[in-house]
RNA sequence: GCGCCCGUAGCUCAGUUGGAUAGAGCAACGGACUUCUAAUCCGUAGGCCGCAGGUUCGAAUCCUGCCGGGCGCGCCA
């Protein structure tokens, strides 16, 4: 890329320098910058200004020393030394109008660079429960995340999208009992969701005859604070049972039983001496006339509870053209190592103790993170045997960066959740791993703002819907739009607005103007030629030409500042230039072919930095508007 | 109370490891379509960069204190 070559030069001239030795060694670590104002040049380095201090010495005399050493016979055509020391840089035109042929010839290519040398990064987010649907909270982490991970394989990471599934734990015993309560109501009430057209009738129908039917059965089954109330719930179980009528079934023998007020016998009434005499118990509790128990049931619920609602959510984040490459679930860190055979969680919990990073107190087991980061220990391991979440999640390092050998495990998390930063670092480190081997990025919350649709669910958006309001592109443009850190105060009306008002247009109609233009040439017999490019001498074409060539520079600075962000500010300056110039000029002339060829070339490059810009925020490039 | 994030034009926000005269979009006002798409362009107006100190050649950017807003501080996930 032309920066590299510019700071290359400069690296060399250095070296003939006095100061020779206090000059960067790697020329990729010279500083330099692309000045605002057109008059400071095309590039402009402050080495000068940063030497003053260690060299004692004016910076306007190192500056002059380093600008007489530059070789201004190659891509370099001027170098110029302004008080108090900066030094900037002129491209020759040549160099300039090469940027077009690259361009041109690496098509979808342009803008990858080798930076990332193929170190394997994994990128972790959403990560949302499989309880509930995904709100517009997990809208701003997934088009975050998913343009991270666009942008880091641009840059030459070898990228790996994954979601973390919590399929273990409290919150799936609640969603399947939740579940359970619906599909015993919509028996009772003899309620099929196959009878009607839609779920929303089904959700309607089945409340309405709920309310109406009040019975000492409902308050045995009624859903209650501890449970999941969503209308989601009613869908999940209509889903599930209409996919296993042997499920239902149990439900309905459990209703019968209920009925008959015969006892649920329960494990709970028994005293067992150890977990495997439990276990015993509890399978001999299993009825014997329908082989089913109610616990049974639950489990049943839950496993495909989970399966129900991650296809919703898969669903939902490929609308929003997200795709991951993993999907891993927790329960995974459960499940026996074949090697060790010994599940993952205990393999860790046990290193850890024998570094003593783990100790046991008051009958459970806690981490010493407030060794490292945190400032207090943690518990892993509960009285009562089960492990938390902390513990799944230390688990889960040790399997991304111990196990699976990602060289950087990067972690996109919302807001609620920094106050686990602190722990999870400590995790990482009592582990042996490199602090920067582990990142965590905490995106903002989003608020909605202009919403009218909030009414139902009080101010809970799903991100489906948002999507089928806006789109998936101007939904995904105003998350992107902003850095993670800040605040995102979305505005569904500016984003729902289909005019030129809204800011996504300005970039999707650089690309569907240049592909009206090349269809218009193309019927002139004019196409794109870049050895006609040295007929392009506006300076506004030269100033896009510039552009161009800063398009890897500012994927690359994206990549590693994890900022996608920055690519929408850039389009949106390449997109101000060029229609400036398609405004000024006229691209096709019919009296001057090669002129009219150069231009389109300088089109087609323009195209493609749209395309590839475009495509790493996720954002379609349409062909007509 | 403690910790993290944020505070820039009327609104939503950029501002690249500290750099040159702080920028866009929307809203406002005034212009430009017989022409490759006006979803565009050109111009005007709009600012104690929350406040006060400090660090230095140089601060919106780094440090300290205060003010205002968001979030988090469980043997919950």
């Amino acid at each position: 890329m032309l920066a590299d070559q510019i700071k290359q030069a400069l690296h060399q001239a250095a070296k003939t320098t006095p100061w020779a030795d206090h000059a960067p060694a790697r020329a990729q670590d010279f500083p330099l910058e692309t000045p605002k104002k057109a008059e400071h040049g095309h590039y402009a380095t402050n080495m000068a200004m940063r030497l003053a201090k260690p060299l004692k010495r004016a910076p306007i005399q190192i500056a002059q020393e380093l600008a007489a050493a530059v070789d201004t016979s190659g891509v370099i055509e001027s170098v110029e030394v302004v008080n108090p020391g900066f030094i900037n840089i002129r491209v020759s035109a040549a160099a300039l109008r090469s940027v077009a042929v690259q361009t041109l010839e690496q098509g979808e290519s342009y803008g990858k660079t080798g930076v990332g040398q193929g170190a394997k990064v994994q990128v972790e987010f959403v990560s949302a429960n499989p309880t509930g649907p995904l709100s517009v909270g997990h809208g701003r982490l997934a088009a975050y995340g998913d343009s991270l991970a666009r942008t880091l394989a641009a840059a030459g990471f070898a990228v790996q999208r994954e979601f973390y599934v919590n399929d273990v734990g409290n919150q799936i015993e609640k969603l399947a009992r939740s579940i359970f309560k619906r599909t015993s109501q919509s028996v009772f009430l003899n309620l099929r969701r196959s009878d009607f057209q839609t779920d929303e009738k089904y959700i309607q129908e089945f409340k309405r005859a709920f309310k109406e039917n009040v019975t000492p059965f409902t308050t045995h089954f009624q859903v209650n604070e501890d449970d999941y109330q969503g209308d989601d719930v009613i869908a999940a179980s209509a889903i599930i049972t209409e996919a296993s009528s042997e499920l239902l079934n149990c439900v309905n023998i459990n209703l019968d039983l209920f009925r008959s007020r015969k006892p649920i016998p329960n494990v709970d009434d028994f005293t067992c001496e150890n977990d495997v005499q439990r276990e015993e118990i509890q399978s001999l509790l299993i009825h014997p006339e329908c082989n089913f128990s109610e616990s049974r049931i639950l489990n049943e619920f839950a496993i495909k509870a989970v399966d129900v609602y991650l296809e919703k959510q898969q669903n939902t984040l490929k609308q929003f053209g997200v795709v991951f490459d993993k999907w891993f679930r927790e329960s995974e860190l459960y499940q026996l190592d074949g090697v060790h055979n010994v599940e993952q969680v205990n393999l860790v919990l046990n290193k850890l103790r024998e570094t003593g990073d783990m100790y046991e107190k008051e009958g459970a087991v806690w981490f010493a993170s407030s060794k490292y980061l945190d400032e207090k220990d943690r518990v892993v391991q509960k009285s009562d045997g089960n492990k938390t979440y902390l513990m799944s999640d230390i688990a889960y390092i040790y399997n991304k960066l111990g196990v699976r050998g990602f060289d950087t495990a990067i972690y996109v998390w919302g807001a609620d959740h920094h106050g686990y930063i602190d722990r999870i670092k400590s995790a990482g480190q009592a582990l042996g791993f490199a602090p920067e081997r582990l990142e965590v990025i905490i995106v903002q919350l989003v608020s909605i703002k202009g919403e009218r649709m909030s009414k139902r669910r009080g101010n809970i958006i799903y991100l489906d819907e948002l999507i089928e309001d806006v789109g998936a592109d101007a939904t995904r443009f105003f998350f992107l739009t902003r850095p993670p850190g800040t605040h995102c105060d979305f505005d569904m009306d500016l984003a729902r607005d289909k005019s030129e008002n809204n800011p996504m247009y300005y970039l999707q109609y650089v690309h569907a103007r240049i592909c009206s233009m090349m269809e218009k040439a193309g019927e002139a017999n004019l196409a794109p030629d870049p050895a006609a490019l040295d007929r392009l001498a506006e300076p506004v074409e030269m100033e896009l030409l510039k552009l161009i060539a800063d398009f890897p520079w500012e994927v690359q600075g994206a990549a590693l500042a994890r900022e996608p962000h920055r690519i929408i500010n850039y389009l949106t300056a390449v997109a101000g230039k060029f229609h400036s110039f398609y405004h000024d000029h006229k691209v096709i002339q019919q009296d001057d072919e090669s002129l009219s060829r150069a231009r389109l070339a300088l089109c087609g490059a323009v195209r493609t930095v749209f395309r590839n810009g475009l495509d790493m925020l996720g954002i379609s490039a349409p062909e007509k508007m």
